[in-house]
DNA sequence: TTGACATGCAACCTTTAGGTTGCTCATGCT
DNA sequence: AGCATGAGCAACCTAAAGGTTGCATGTCAA
């Protein structure tokens, strides 16, 4: 489960979201939008393979990566607990449970 | 924007959870189920805090810590866009997009 | 006012994260 | 075959993260 550490990287978050617009890419293509080296970045994208965020195969001499969005539904479980708090405080329901315990 | 760095860290997210739970609380308070120190403790606080998703108040001696789930609609916003692409997988229609672009 | 209790502040230690440089390997075009 | 190209591997550096210990401070109750 360290999916949440995999995203708390501004670069690694980059990366997902230029997988997520363009599709597939190479090593070659993600560094040409960085200004790290290739070696910094294939740092970043095993990282991001081993929390299951993207996936990997050779075509030929290039390694393709492709995103798997689905690992981000753990994330969004996770939050989902939250999110039912602060929906009642947006709707200003919070007004009326002041002194509830649910 | 550190927000996703400050949930990297399994201590803070079970923090925020406790919080969820049982409602705001005392530093001593969460200390009680953790197996750092108070200090320790007090560190990951402060990030949090920073990362804007807890606030906290002195209430004579007792500094209570209360949740701030607002904070993680950043997140969610930020996972939305990928959220529609893995909705689509799992519904299977990816099936008739496979050579589309949108 | 004295003492116990909740917290703050600071120095320090160890591990990891993010980055670099240098070299090797495999693919594929000519 | 030969060479350019995309990628892997390993050593290394620096800064930050997570933790600790030790001491200082403010609040409350007796």
């Amino acid at each position: 489960m360290d999916i949440f550490s995999a995203l708390s990287d501004p670069t690694r978050r980059h990366i997902l979201e230029q997988l997520n617009r363009l599709g597939p890419q190479s090593i070659k293509q993600l560094n040409a939008g960085l200004p790290i080296t290739r070696q910094a970045l294939t740092k970043h994208l095993n990282r991001l393979i081993k929390a299951k965020l993207v996936m990997a195969e050779f075509s030929g001499k290039e390694k393709v990566h492709k995103l798997n969005p689905n690992a981000l539904l753990t994330v969004e479980r996770w939050i989902a607990p939250f999110a039912k708090q602060w929906d009642k405080r947006l709707q200003g329901l919070q007004i009326h449970m002041e002194n509830k315990d649910e």
